[in-house]
DNA sequence: GTTTAAATTAAACAACTGTTTAATTTTGTG
DNA sequence: CACAAAATTAAACAGTTGTTTAATTTAAAC
């Protein structure tokens, strides 16, 4: 009668590593489930189809997306400023914990194929961008903030991450660091990266 | 005896089309060959597979990619920050006049399946990024600029750009744009795009 | 006009795709 | 143990994939 959520969650986990590394269409259900240790029909028996798995995948990141901005925004004893430091800080902490998840919803952010898809997860980061964007006008408003371009900051922000976690070679090969260095793990460069965007929001931002 | 480059670009500029669309791997030979207009033995009479036309296509990026620094860095006259106002404009005219190039480039860049052609494109950008990364760190050499990090404020200026590109709904969703609207070819756009990035990378950078 | 190479075509190829079936095994419950 | 529901399996399904073939048309050269 119960759904064994742990297998579910066991063909996900596989499916992220397979994607991020093949793409979506790459893959086939015979690679995830040789991958997954499962036979090619639990696919289908779980998910009911190869796209509705996928469906299943971004739901799972639907949900743990959603908790990353609320925990900031609910705390309105902050400072405009520090509210946006919170974000940043937490935007980092998740997205660099698992870049292949990712680079899984990047590639189908790139395409339209998919449309529904493609807006479910348009909707997953534009709910985010809002809180952020108006935090942003709030501070300009009240005028502790410069006359900055609100919406564009947050593409700044978040395409800082992106473009980092965007390619692990690519980042690697500008940074000047060895091929078996793992800046995602890495705590200093989360420091790093954290220092970067934040000082560079400060001086953009603050009088 | 002669190759009719014509016809060759013709399937690459489709091809474009199909990809940023569909994905590489998303897009059969017999839809690119229905989409240009062409027998489905074509692709490979001209380019041998359907891998070497993606090979063909970067190659043909590559080109006009690396003509975009150069322009910029050979002019030594210009002040370090003129420099990079320079390249910050010719990274967005040149970006945004080809949306779904970048698309099927970033693509390519989110998964590691095609090693030679991810370490391809990799050098490409590599290549550009180096020349940025020299400039601002002449600049903070000179005490001209504060002591950034030249590496990621690269990271910043070419991922504001492409989490512009990404997706154009997600553009306008954020920037709250009716969904006719074209950001890539408004020149309105392009401007406040240039202005926000040149600002932000002032504040941080001049002292 | 004849000859040779290039371009184009429809058809066929084998391999792979996501999905379904029907049979079998495992599991949980009384 | 017995029984029913759930889980798992190998095999088969029909459709699509990239690629090749061999025949035909077009173009160029002399």
């Amino acid at each position: 009668m119960t759904m064994p959520i742990d297998k579910r969650d066991h063909i996900i986990k596989k499916a992220v590593e397979l994607f991020a590394e093949k793409g979506f269409e790459g893959s086939s259900i015979r690679d995830l489930a040789a991958k997954a240790d499962v036979n090619v029909a639990m696919v289908n028996y779980y998910f009911g189809s190869k796209e509705k798995l996928f469906e299943a995948l971004v739901e799972k990141r639907a949900l743990f997306m959603s908790q990353l901005i609320e925990n900031v925004i609910t705390n309105k004893s902050l400072l405009p400023i520090e509210q946006l430091d919170r974000i940043i800080e937490g935007y980092i902490i998740r997205f660099l914990a698992d870049p292949q998840y990712h680079r899984v919803l990047q590639q189908e952010l790139l395409i339209t194929q998919r449309e529904q898809m493609h807006e479910k997860i348009i909707e997953l980061i534009a709910k985010n961008a809002f809180e952020i964007i108006q935090i942003i006008k709030r501070g300009i408003k009240s005028k502790v903030f410069n006359k900055v371009d609100p919406e564009l900051v947050f593409a700044s922000i978040l395409g800082t991450i992106s473009q980092v976690l965007m390619s692990r070679s690519l980042c690697l090969k500008i940074m000047n660091k060895p091929k078996d260095y793992d800046p995602y793990s890495d705590k200093q460069f989360h420091q790093r990266l954290t220092k970067h965007i934040q000082d560079m929001v400060h001086s953009h931002l603050l009088k």
